[in-house]
DNA sequence: CGATTAATCTAATGATTGTTAGAATAATCG
DNA sequence: CGATTATTCTAACAATCATTAGATTAATCG
């Protein structure tokens, strides 16, 4: 009954299906996010996405075996890193093919931008030029090795938890765009919070690295 | 216990994952293939995916709560499409994700590939060249309604049906390239076979139109 | 070497899924 | 109108999945 191909067909879509598998479930994906921002091991994984250790590593082995990461023993820990930036590339399709289509994940995000006037609307380029001439501050919010290990051109490093502590080191004149690991990250949130408090003129921006990159924009890294 | 946030981020990854579910089925995905060529009834998908017309509705059922493919009622049919072009492109995406990483999904390919020398090389810019110079004959392979509804510039439609009677139309010193639906469609493979017993230089190409729309290539429309 | 830390494997659970069959809608045709 | 065709809904099954706890492996440190 069945035509000849068939099997062969089966297959192939079952192979791609691997993938739409492993992007499946709400925590892999929070894990492929965070490994945008470079590698990670086991631990701090779960710490970042607030799950068990266990369940972390469950999940990473799904992942590995989609081929999207790939582990490294460092020591007493393993590291994992996306294969390539073509997954960062996915999670960011996948993200904003969900933005713009799900009503109730518009709905949330929202409550993440509660002033609209708080989000910086200019372009990539744009930023670009105008950081580049000094006319803004960019400010990366993520922790330190994350900065290092890729962060937006001009952007100056200073983690969310140190900002309390070296906000001498923000200039009051000089307008702010705050950003952290992309769309769905809270810190550069706080960040802005913090800052218009103590009187600095500061808006986040929603893209991270990952959505940076996408765009085809370049990257720096290191110090 | 849980950060502050940590509710809402929970909703945005789950509603992202809903994206990911949807394509996590290959079934769920051949469909989305067969609708990358055109708006299709239950029956034609059901037929074309060699699945029962209510397993189809069900998984059909489950792409439009995703909001991938949207439905419209024709008389006693129900039609289905994708809800825009972005959603074709992330087929493109996970299938070229999953062709360079998954070793099983290269075996499966290598199969239908079983001359090298069959596949076409050249660029879709430089095909286009050639095309418009005349230079070969693209050949699209596909249902006439699939032609119709987008085909490759410059393309002559042949269904593969009627190509064994409407074999005087193809020129005997001309090389013929055919294209089908894509990478993992077996008709321009049967189209070449049968053109080369037929005395025709003939090779293959691997991408549909799905695969030319998201290199930016342009496509035509109509007769 | 034994103790410690980091990560994985195994087994078990309750929940979800794919698939099928049968009943129910929705539009058309005579 | 009743009969027909196309599709969806409902209920049910076995199969698969996410998650957790307990045992196990791998590397480091004293």
């Amino acid at each position: 009954m069945n035509k000849p191909g068939r099997e062969i067909k089966n297959l192939l879509y079952e192979q791609v299906a691997r993938i739409g598998k492993a992007v499946s479930s709400p925590k892999r994906l929070e894990l492929i996010e965070i490994l945008c921002q470079g590698e990670k091991t086991v631990e701090e994984l779960a710490a970042a996405a607030e799950i068990s250790v266990k369940l972390a590593s469950a999940h990473l082995k799904e992942l590995k075996a989609a081929r999207l990461v790939e582990a490294r023993r460092e020591g007493k820990n393993v590291a994992y890193r996306l294969v390539d930036t073509q997954v960062a590339d996915l999670w960011v399709m996948l993200r904003a093919l969900a933005e713009e289509r799900l009503l109730e994940l518009q709905a949330a995000m929202r409550e993440l931008v509660s002033r609209p006037e708080e989000l910086y609307a200019v372009g990539g380029k744009q930023l670009l030029a105008q950081a580049k001439r000094g006319e803004v501050l960019v400010l990366d919010v993520r922790p330190a090795d994350e900065y290092e290990a890729a962060h937006l051109p001009y952007a100056r490093s200073i983690p969310l938890a140190e900002l309390k502590s070296r906000l001498d080191e923000i200039p009051t004149g000089k307008p702010v765009v705050a950003y952290c690991r992309g769309p769905f990250c809270l810190m550069a949130r706080e960040a802005v919070d913090l800052l218009t408090r103590r009187g600095r003129r500061a808006v986040r921006m929603e893209v991270g690295v990952a959505e940076w990159r996408s765009q085809g924009l370049p990257l720096a890294t290191g110090e």
